[in-house]
DNA sequence: CGACCCTATTGCCACGTTGCAATCAACGTT
DNA sequence: AACGTTGATTGCAACGTGGCAATAGGGTCG
């Protein structure tokens, strides 16, 4: 308990650096001496300070991770999956919510923290690129999500366009005549939503299909309760769509709920794909159809890219673009 | 970028300590100099050296968070509501996954972290209480689960028994003839499991009916999968049974679509319950009743519990237990 | 037997911050 | 005009650690 190096030292009768020698250095200790110091550490119970030590090293061995929200399936997959594979690295993830907002993000972002982090992960949701490029200092920084460009800011993300119009030609290829788009997000900086709408216009314009504007349904969040709601203005046009593609799973859970309460069969009377591949989605019923991420490979990447600046020159390298690979799963609901 | 008092003062012309002050207690200093002082510190981009001034104070705003798992829903949305508390108090949450491993567990407790946390919420695993009680040294240490008093460190739970006897008797009330437990973990050291087994023996005790082993079905972990399996081998007994109570609303979910997958239907042909109150079970065809323990209040309480100890006299307190409230949520499953 | 060398150990300092107590300036009062 | 009081500012020291370079100790070789 609050044994600091002193103490051990007056224990076993060595000096200070000796002691320190034995626990950062073993071999440079004469074995005897080794072992009686070691004796004294377990018997007063001594911990290294780490704020001291961080304080000469300059290192923290923490990563941030400011995401909007753990909670949420998807990040909180994927904060687990970090804070997995930070510890093989001897790195401690320190989570921060932002939930999406501004000022919050521009508060991580600036450094605000104080040193306290050897490098930040952030998913930010509200932030213009020009801001993030501004505020990103000298800290390792990685963006996930594909936006322009900014500093020495390294991005992260997968090819959401590409992935988006692979979902939709999923669905125009087994038939479907009228597909919709649940969650683009207009009032949103954060560009996501919007790639993901330009994959599937560009799958339908592909197809030869006319884009009707009735069929992108806008959601102020991507959780259930919007998808659900979506679902229901879809299900109530003259028209109503006999697919529909969701920017997340959450959502298709959401219209997935929707869709059987208004007694519709899925898939027979609607499909459904959803994005993100989260564990809901293989056990719901039926079960869903989806975009996977390579979280695996996200969170491997992520923490590369701030190794990399860390351990290498920082301001050497210039800003990344890594693109995780997706695959498309095929379940019942499509 | 690096900044330190030393800049800013050389900067504005005044010493390093009155920079701290204008920092720290702003209205011990002119307002003249205060504000010379200000425009020199955003100027510099200065940022307190947290590691420097938590060694000085010999705190550093940090309470760790040792769950098994941030990708499981039920921690996930505890952890987000744990974060966004501790937020409100000036703290940061550093998370660490112990995915149940004693070895971790034992690490985490014994303050291996080196005095980087102020305070510790762990939910053990797989640690034996007085193992407990002998690794909780000077720190401040909230333990999540009934289990036997230990050391200093406080313990925050629900009432699992009289929650798990509510839930089974809600099933029998409304009919259920051969109610199983799905859920009891004979191998686990983590006695929550047991508990709400007891619970659910008991309502069967009082409603004067028979204790079946076959009925008690064994898991080796809390998810979907481990539910899915189960609930296979429940289908395949002789006497299925015909209501279902889940220690986990994971376990139901995967029980849920074993059950649909099989053909039978969810209430009538047997009903399920669950524990924990995730938000995919609000959304799931058909919703999961569930027992539904006060994540916020959890939340709210085991910081509160670390608080007291830290601004109080730490050794003045004897181990404390708290328990949160809970309440029944009937929804489509039964 | 003495000079030398190698290894084990040590003392000193700095990392950036804040608590404490002392200093300094200015103003009001007698 | 001298003194006391208040408020603003400052210097010094220490939090616990690790880098550096010097020292002490022990053994080898000429």
């Amino acid at each position: 308990m609050g044994s600091k190096l002193k103490d051990v030292a007056a224990l076993a009768g060595v000096s200070v650096r000796t002691v320190s020698n034995v626990v950062n250095n073993p071999s440079a200790v004469a074995v005897a001496t080794r072992e009686r110091v070691l004796a004294a550490i377990s018997e007063t119970g001594y911990r290294p300070n780490l704020a001291a030590r961080y304080l000469r090293q300059g290192r923290t061995g923490q990563i941030g991770l400011a995401i909007p929200e753990v909670g949420s399936p998807y990040f909180g997959e994927l904060a687990g999956l970090l804070i997995e594979k930070a510890h093989e690295r001897g790195w401690t993830m320190l989570i921060d919510q932002t939930a999406g907002r501004a000022e919050r993000e521009r508060y991580l972002l600036s450094g605000a923290e104080g040193h306290v982090v050897d490098g930040l992960i952030i998913s930010p949701w509200s932030l213009a690129p020009e801001e993030i490029g501004q505020l990103a200092g000298s800290t390792p920084v990685v963006v996930l999500g594909e936006i322009d460009p900014c500093g020495t800011a390294d991005h992260l993300a997968v090819d959401n366009v590409a992935a988006a119009r692979e979902a939709t030609r999923h669905l125009l290829a087994r038939g479907a005549r009228r597909p919709a788009a649940l969650g683009p997000q207009p009032t949103h900086r954060n560009g996501t939503a919007a790639l993901r709408l330009r994959g599937y216009r560009e799958a339908l314009t592909e197809a030869g299909m006319r884009q009707d504007p009735a069929y992108e349904i806008a959601v102020t969040s991507l959780h259930r309760p919007e998808g659900h709601r979506a679902m229901l203005r879809l299900m109530g046009l003259e028209n109503p769509p006999d697919a529909v593609f969701c920017f997340t799973d959450e959502l298709a859970l959401g219209a997935l709920r929707a869709a059987r309460e208004g007694g519709l069969r899925v898939p027979e009377d609607v499909a459904l794909i959803g994005f993100d591949d989260i564990e809901d989605g293989r056990y719901s019923t039926p079960s869903l159809s989806t975009v996977s991420p390579d979280k695996d490979g996200l969170a491997e990447r992520g923490l590369q890219l701030i190794a990399d600046r860390l351990y290498g020159r920082l301001d050497a390298l210039p800003a990344r673009r890594v693109t995780a690979p997706h695959v498309l799963v095929h379940r019942e609901t499509s």
